[in-house]
DNA sequence: TAGACGTAGA
DNA sequence: TCTACGTCTA
């Protein structure tokens, strides 16, 4: 059913629907969901700028999901929660920079959550596409600089 | 056809045969033939201490494969071919001290191989079980001690 | 909590 | 060559 042409896509990806899910984040590669193997921002070159293309939500920085319908996503780099990685500012390139342009382009972007099932075993699935709505840098609980950005499920 | 019970296994793993392959580390540990994701030699305590159960070789590592009969194979630790990685003395604990125990006890190991398709795409491949023959601490080309298996194929 | 022959893409 | 919301076992 997967048709992984092996080339970025921004919108859905072709035989992918909202509720599948993956036990690995390699898996999502594989299925062209989100070619990053660990960073959670996949972004592609487009119009001379980079745009974000998915995001995944895991639990390891500051996200908030309230509802299905909008997620507060925390930018990469610096603000792991895990105390053991070093803090610092996040600054606005790679992932940080695509999901900005995002904003202006207002592409969508496709979200894939990490959650556990209730026999506890982690799974990664596919919540569908969002779009952001807000951008802007705050101070994290660590001390140091993140980006927030606001997305909403798009209808 | 794969029955991983979830539990490790000397010898061999019921319904992996030798010629198996799979693409990615994950999938060894999800069959059972290799439970460690990234450390190469697995290992399990039998009768109050450590035994070795299977080993990865990568290449990551200084191993000779002179043909399908035999290999050696370096232990664990500080000894990468990567430069970037910082080089130190080998110590004789966790997998090395392992594969030691498993020349006093010569139980089988299971052997996979990573090895580069036609196509280019790396695999890891199944070669069946192996003991150990001899094993004995040697200066690594990085100048640092290692630790150095020979093994040969169980027939 | 840390160690380990991981991975793909920029 | 480096970055990155990895992933398992001890």
């Amino acid at each position: 059913r997967f048709v992984n042409t092996g080339k970025q896509i921004i919108g859905p990806v072709p035989g992918v629907e909202v509720g599948d899910e993956c036990k690995y984040r390699v898996e999502l590669t594989i299925i062209g969901l989100h070619r990053q193997t660990r960073a959670g921002i996949d972004f592609v070159m487009h119009g001379g700028r980079i745009l974000a293309t998915s995001i995944v939500a895991s639990g390891s920085y500051e996200d908030k999901i309230s509802n299905e319908m909008s997620i507060i996503y925390t930018g990469q780099g610096g603000n792991y929660m895990l105390p053991r990685k070093k803090a610092y500012d996040q600054k606005l390139k790679r992932g940080n920079l695509a999901l900005k342009n995002s904003l202006d382009e207002q592409n969508p972007i496709r979200l894939i959550h990490r959650l556990y099932s209730s026999d506890g075993q982690r799974k990664y699935v596919y919540k569908g596409l969002f779009v952001v709505t807000k951008c802007f840098r705050k101070r994290g609980t660590r001390g140091k600089l993140v980006w927030e950005f606001h997305l909403r499920l798009l209808l």
